[in-house]
DNA sequence: AATCTTGTTTAATGGA
DNA sequence: TCCATTAAACAAGATT
């Protein structure tokens, strides 16, 4: 199955089945993983994770035991009943425990529980470290390293806690929906590779080991599997790198912003830059401070830093950016109160601070530089192999390389996979987690193949997720939320641009909203919602509601929220340039000037001369990739990004659905104060070894003072023997941080199931 | 009024 | 089949 290099990777999770008994390891049969197994080339070394942990072996003990299952388990494990969620447990695990087996011993436990036991697990890891990575740090300055050791509560000071507030606890199912990018290398392969578990006795070995490079070559030997979910290292993998990334960014903005050209861009004048337009306006919006710019602005932007499309490029370029900018949702525009001018935005919800910098290092786009700055984005770096299968980076597909330049690239834009949206859980939630798992498979005992699998994802329809819940979704006491990550529900976030305001009304939000006027003057802009290029969540289940339409209708509620007008001025400035217009005709041999192109008398002059701008460059080489950053980043984007006056920038930051009801979390996180935390200032520089990195990242949304963060878990279903990743949020409502010292805090402190 | 500029759409193309 | 790119038709406000 091979992923369209651009869509965005699903990761789902496969049931497999079981092919042995056998605890050990991995390898799991070749065949299946063919799935991805193509992609990822086996490490042989192994991965990181797995020299990396430590100890996971270690446990060893419970296996199977039956008795387990109730608080047995050995060495701190502990399990407590989900507060809201019935026949859910909490199981909160030791770092180095033997996940395996506790998956064993879990899903023997609920098969054999009745319909009245627990059916789900949801694996926490008990303290560890964690250690986010920001990914793709990007500049210079960067930070990758950065990470917030933080504790899964947050990092409050430490102090003694007594823990008064009542956890209010959110899931986000990042599982299978995790971009890939989000994760960095490691997650991707998790893909995949989510075991099914037949029987508690037959666990696939799952291997420990995750390699994190190889990708590819999926020998027969080699484990597909590598970073099945089971190894618990997943969890601090997932991390946050991802969810670091946002913060990095804003820095990187600023410097953008003024000084155009050099950095970057010069480099070749002839080489047309790897980047698809839609990421090229991404970084020139994301340049200013202000996040906005007018259409010219845009053009002047794009030819400072990239000569290529001032000097070489044909006037036809303009005509995309204005295409790119009226098709993909993501980019708004906005008309001042005059109507006289309009600039163009980027969503909230998908903005994902992008800009220039980050991404480019190394002068020079030629395809070695390429390599260079891909380099400077590890986590790209890899996402980018795996998608390509193998390493390729280099080397160009043996497609075209000629005319490369234009075709060839690949879009290194991000796609906003997923976005957390939070789902309460507490109240009648029907599926929880299903989004993630992959539930629905028709017949929960049949595994599927590999080919029946993918079918099945294939014709995924979009659905809602989570139920619409009235208005009162949530209500306060209820503790559990669930975020689901949901990347490709087209239809939830089709409306409203940001989601959340359709909920509730953030004040907050609403004013943002207000201030804008989202298209008043020129022309139609359809006001309905559109396809939306970000998140989805397929489910494969439910018919599609006919497409936008039906979503937004009901979305449409929402709508006219936004169309207030924005206060706006601003110095659309420069009025003078020069550029070209697009001349219509300009018999000339000169590269047609028109913007537009028209065929008929516009540019005659092409002809021959077409060619003239078509030079072919040198390949380029598929980078894709290197923009993509994980959904759950976003929110942490918006949080950390100076929202000027952005109010809306939180918007839950990703969370597209507007019309969910949910949305309780991310109001909160609106709410939550928006610190500058700074991830870097914030976490203390661990060593950061992968291997260790530990699950729980957190958003630092919260600042210091936060009293929620992200955690990584896994959700064992053993209705439908499936493993899913989630993230949670968790959040302490009512302790202030700065009386407890979360870091230290146990679970069970503020748990009191958990005990 | 002719031209530009900005926007929106639709369609074709080609890579994956 | 999906998606980015390109071309192009059109529309409407802005300029000349
Ligand atoms: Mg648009």
């Amino acid at each position: 199955m091979k992923a369209s290099p651009r869509r965005p990777l699903i990761l789902k999770r496969r049931k497999r089945p079981l092919s042995f008994s056998g605890p050990t390891d991995v390898q799991q049969d070749p065949g299946r993983d063919e799935a991805d197994g193509g992609k990822s080339k086996r490490g042989s070394s192994g991965c990181d994770v797995a020299s990396g942990c430590p100890g996971i072996g270690g446990m060893g003990t419970s296996q199977h035991d039956p008795q387990l299952e109730s608080q047995k388990f050995p060495e701190g494990i502990r399990i407590a009943n989900h507060p809201s969620i019935p026949n859910t447990q909490v199981v909160v695990i030791p770092r180095n425990a033997d996940l395996q087996s506790i998956i064993k011993v879990l899903t023997a436990k609920g098969k054999e529980s009745g319909t009245n036991g627990p059916k789900k697990f949801i694996l926490l890891s008990s303290n560890g470290s964690s250690s986010s990575r920001y990914g793709p740090s990007v500049s210079s300055k960067d930070p990758r390293t950065s990470e917030t050791g933080i504790q899964p509560l947050s990092q409050g000071g430490g102090k003694s806690v007594t823990c008064q507030g009542e956890p209010d606890l959110r899931i986000a199912a990042v599982s299978d929906q995790v971009h890939p990018a989000d994760l960095g290398l490691r997650i991707i392969k998790k893909e995949e590779e989510l075991p099914s578990f037949e029987t508690a006795d037959t666990l696939v070995p799952l291997t420990l080991t995750n390699k994190e490079a190889g990708t590819g070559a999926t020998g027969p030997g080699g484990p597909p599997l590598d970073d099945s979910l089971t190894n618990i290292q997943w969890l601090g993998k997932m991390s946050t790198d991802s969810l670091g990334a946002c913060s990095v960014k804003e820095e990187v903005e600023k410097e953008n912003q003024e000084p155009p050209a050099e950095s970057s861009s010069v480099e070749s004048v002839h080489e047309r830059p790897p980047y698809s337009y839609m990421a090229m306006i991404q970084f020139a919006i994301n340049s200013t401070q202000s996040k906005r710019m007018t259409l010219k602005e845009i053009y002047t932007w794009i030819e400072d830093h990239f000569p290529y499309f001032k000097h070489v490029a044909k006037p036809g370029w303009k005509n995309s950016i204005r295409h790119n900018l009226s098709l993909h949702d993501m980019f708004i525009r906005q008309t001042s109160h005059n109507g006289k001018i309009s600039h163009w935005t980027i969503r909230a919800e998908a903005n994902r601070f992008l800009t220039l910098d980050q991404v480019v290092k190394s002068p020079g786009y030629s395809p070695s530089e390429q390599a260079h700055w891909i380099c400077a984005t590890p986590l790209l770096l890899c996402q980018q192999q795996k998608r390509t299968g193998s390493n390729d980076l280099l080397k160009n597909p043996g497609a075209g390389s000629t005319e490369v330049g234009f075709r060839k690239m690949k879009p290194l834009l991000p796609r906003t996979d997923s976005y957390l949206v939070p789902i309460p859980l507490s109240l009648n939630s029907p599926l929880i987690l299903q989004p993630s798992t992959h539930i629905t498979l028709p017949s929960l005992q049949v595994p599927l193949t590999s080919s029946t699998y993918t079918e099945l994802t294939r014709r995924r329809k979009r659905i809602r997720i989570a139920p619409k819940v009235p208005s009162e979704p949530v209500t306060s006491n209820q503790p559990v939320n669930l975020m689901m990550d949901y990347q490709a529900l087209p239809l939830i976030h089709r409306a409203a641009p940001l989601p959340t305001t359709a909920c509730d009304s953030s004040a907050a939000l609403r004013i943002e909203e207000a201030l804008c006027k989202e298209n008043t003057s020129r022309r139609k802009q359809r006001h309905v919602p559109q396809p939306m290029e970000e998140p989805v969540l397929l489910f494969p289940d439910f018919p599609d509601p006919g497409m936008d339409s039906g979503m937004a209708s009901d979305l449409s509620t929402f709508h006219e929220s936004r169309t207030l007008e924005q206060g706006s001025d601003f110095a659309s400035t420069s009025a003078d340039y020069n550029f070209k217009t697009p001349i219509k005709e300009k018999p000339f041999r000169d590269l047609p000037a028109s913007s537009t192109p028209s065929k008929g008398g516009s540019s005659p002059s092409l002809g021959g001369g077409g060619e003239g701008w078509k030079f072919s460059l040198t390949p380029l080489k598929k980078e894709d990739s290197l923009f993509e950053f994980s959904p759950v980043r976003t929110p942490c984007g918006s949080f950390l990004t100076p929202l000027r006056n952005n109010p809306g920038y939180l918007s839950l930051s990703s969370t597209p659905f507007k019309d969910f009801a949910i949305f309780e979390s991310p109001r909160e996180l609106l709410n939550s104060p928006v610190k500058e935390l700074d991830p870097h200032s914030l976490s203390p520089p661990l060593a950061d070894d992968q291997g260790e990195r530990c699950s729980r990242e957190l958003l630092a949304s919260s600042g210091p003072s936060a009293n929620r963060s992200l955690t990584e878990g896994l959700v064992l279903d053993t209705l439908n023997d499936s493993l899913s990743k989630i993230l949670l949020d968790l959040s302490f409502t009512g302790l202030e941080d700065e009386d407890y010292d979360l870091g230290n805090m146990s679970w069970s402190a503020l748990i009191p199931e958990l005990r």
